[in-house]
Order: C-alpha cells, then structure tokens, then sequence
DNA sequence: TCTGCTGGATTGTTCAACAATCCAGCGATC
DNA sequence: GATCGCTGGATTGTTGAACAATCCAGCAGA
C-alpha cells in the first residue's frame, strides 16, 4: 500500500555491530496521510468527492494545519486535486488520463523486465504469479487484485531503484482509486493469470525480449479494456 | 526551471467562445517553493546544507507554517530530505543514486523516443538541438546545460504524458542540484553535441529503433562519466 | 575516558484569529 | 422571465503565538 514510504530508513551503511533502527515514528500528518490514502485505496472516498479541512481535522482529532500538510502530500501524489481557494477533492479520471497511466506503466515496467534482475527480484515474481493462482483457486477477488499489483511491483523491483519503485507505487496507488473492484470482473482474470505466468516463465528462462513483448502486449490491452469502461 | 507546475492550468476543453484563463495567482507557500527551486537550481543552496524553519521564514517575510508547506513540497521531490526532529537538509547524493536517476531516465527516454511523437513534438527536439549548436558557437557554458536539459525535456514531452513530464521535470532538478556546473566542463560538450544531432535525425527519419539504440548509449556513458567525477 | 545531566535550540503540533475568496440566494431592474 | 448586482455565510489561505517533544553540545563527576 503506502509500500512508498517504508524505505526511508534504508542505511546501506551498516554500523559496526548492530545497526540501529530509527525507531520510526510517523509523524501525526504522515499518518493522517496514511488514514486517507487507506480510504482512498478502499473506496471509501469516492473520485470527486469533496474533502473538508475542518471536517476531516476533526474527524481525526487533529489540527487544521496538519490535514494541509497531509492534503499538499497526497496532492503530490495526484490522489488528491487541489483547487485554490475552493477546497481538494478526490481526483478524477480526466480526458487522457487513462492513456497517460498506462504510459508510464509502460516505460517503467517494460524497461525494468527487459533489464532482468537478480535471481531473488525474479524469485519474487514468481511468488506473486504463484499467489495469483492460490488467489483464483479459493476464489478471492480482493486477493486476485492485489496479487496483480505485486506481479506488476515486483517486476519494476527488478531494477532496484528507490525512484522507480515509488513511481509505480503512485501510480498502482491511482488505479486501485480509479478502477476500485468494479472493474475487476472475474472474466478478466482468466487472461491475464495465463499471461503472468507466461511472462515470469520467459523472465525465468532469460528471455528477456520476450518476457518485454508479452508484458507490452498486455499493458496495451489493458488500457485498451479499461478505455473502453471508462470514458476515453 | 519549475517547468513541472505550469501544465496545471490545462483545459483541453474549451469553454464555448473564449477560454477562461483562470488567472493563475501561486498561493505563497508555492512561491516559497518556487524560490527554494531556484536557490536549489542555481547553487545557492548546496547540497548537505541544513534549512531552519525560523530562518527561512524571516527571511522571506513568512510564516512558519507556510514554509513548512514548502518544505513538504520539496520533499515530495527529493530536493529536500526531512530528518524528523532534526531538521530539512538540501538533498546529498547518497550511494547508487546516480544508478538510480539514470536507470529512470533510461525507462522514460528511451520508451518515449521509441514511440516517436508528432511532428510539432518532433520539432522541438530539433529546436533543442539548434539551441545548443549556437549556446556552442557562442561559448556559453550556461546555455549548453540549459540546451541539453530541454533536449532531453523535449525527447519525453513526444509521449504527451503529464505524468511522464513531471517526473523527468523532477529528475533534472535533482541532476541540477546534484552535478551543478562543475560536472561540465566544455570537453564533454563536442561529444554529446554531435551525438544529439544523430539522435535527432535518426527520429526525424522515423528510425526509431536507432535513435533509441543511441540515446541508450548516451545514458549509459553519461552515467560512467557522472559515476566516475562523483562517488559510486 | 566514559557517563549522565542539563540548558538551549529546533522541530512538531495545536489553537485562535483574520483576510481573501467563493458560492448560493435574493431582490431589483429591464 | 432572465440578467445583474449585492450580500451573508462558509471555506480556504496565512499568520502569530504558544507549548510539548526531541535533539545536541557542553560540562561535571566518577
């Protein structure tokens, strides 16, 4: 989820014996961030749907400022829609934004499976397209999504970068707002756990051009079907 | 510079007759960011140094909480690192990020190019490349980097993705920041000079896979030359 | 040399206030 | 009846002050 945040205390550097943690203690505006991406992500809060400083301060029993602080974060991340001197809103699907999604997810997705990734990063992969088939056997929708989203973070992971793994995070983080379930017909999902498992086939198998083409292929048909939901 | 802000006020539809401008006045704590972005961006603030609320608040004329708006902001770029309870240092290049900005330049460049663009797009490449021609004949060592940088810009902005321009916007303010002047002395210049102009044409060709193929290259090197000046 | 304390400085957070802006409603006017 | 202008209420933008929590450097003492 906010699977963005948790590496801030990466220390590469380790410090002779034991290394100390940090100790992470959100900050009240970090986790009033987190409430509302938690909402965000769960449907909860609805695309459009106006958001109220003093509603939610209150509602959280914090300050006014802080929810500013939270609402400029998730702002940055493009959940949230700012509109000066009338308020935030949930952000909605605008004209184009289908395409511009899926046009990140392209160059960052397609560029990191055709980079392959250490023997774990693939192990990885597996594990999510093996969670997928665990998911669709007991039937779980709920599980069969998020399975996805691991396939897809985990093939981006391949490229061990900090930067690119939390673009992918905000940008899963804006689909599952946008296409929250309904999407998520069950007929779907046939394909493309056939398909997840070709290409971590193909990744495994070094075919990296392949595993590139395959995943390719299916980002242009899924923005294709989501389209076709959705307005353009 | 903050090339990254300006598109908000997009309206592809247009309201009947006239297009309602929405006058675009930047809240404070924007301009705060803004003029942090340009401190940043020009060498003023330099890496590792250490921002007091209190200080910058005087010294702006405003208050705390609004720089702390800013602060919030500049984080979510990685210009700033917050260190809580501690305080907000300009962003320091820590081990593998070089790695790690060029392996997001790679994934959005070289997917954009690879897609070609349109023929304005495609001409605005062109005009970063004459741009940094004359900046050459000139001598001006400032208008090469700016040149270099909107030639990178615009290779992106062929994929007409908001999205996928924020975030190269972002990573050059981080290169800025990072490799500012003293990484490009003149003898770089003759390499990548010509080398933009390859690039260039073969786009204009429609040799797609060429142009990619060469600005693959070009991404690699300038990491090992960036690499090899700054640490790993 | 190490330990533990302590005071000062800075951040995190809250609160209350006020200016600026927007919006809906409501007459007044043509 | 539609348009215009006003007005009042609600919400945002910004400020200033306050206080708790935390960190850090320096210092006293074992």
């Amino acid at each position: 989820m906010a699977g963005a945040d948790q590496e801030k205390n990466e220390r590469a550097g380790l410090d002779s014996a034991r290394a100390r943690v940090r100790m992470r203690v959100p900050s009240v505006a970090e986790r009033v961030a987190e409430e509302l991406r938690y909402q965000l992500a769960e449907g909860f809060l609805v695309p459009g749907a106006k958001l109220t400083e003093a509603t939610i301060a209150e509602d959280l029993g914090v300050s006014r400022n802080t929810v500013r602080e939270a609402f400029a974060e998730l702002a940055g991340e493009r959940l949230l829609l700012r509109q000066p001197n009338k308020g935030v809103y949930v952000a909605t699907l605008e004209a184009g934004d289908i395409h511009d999604v899926y046009t990140v997810r392209r160059a960052i997705e397609v560029s990191s499976i055709r980079a392959g990734g250490s023997p774990e990063r693939i192990a990885a992969v597996r594990a999510a397209v093996e969670e997928g088939k665990r998911a669709a056997e007991a039937d779980d929708n709920e599980g069969l999504g998020s399975a996805n989203q691991h396939f897809h973070g985990a093939i981006v992971a391949l490229a061990e970068s900090n930067r690119l793994d939390t673009i992918m995070a905000q940008v899963l983080a804006e689909m599952r707002l946008y296409f929250h379930k309904a999407t998520l017909n069950a007929h779907f999902y046939s394909d493309w756990l056939a398909e997840n498992e070709q290409i971590c086939s193909a990744l495994e198998a070094g075919e990296l051009e392949r595993a590139g083409d395959l995943l390719l292929a299916y980002l242009n048909r899924s923005e294709q079907q989501q389209t076709a939901i959705h307005g353009a």
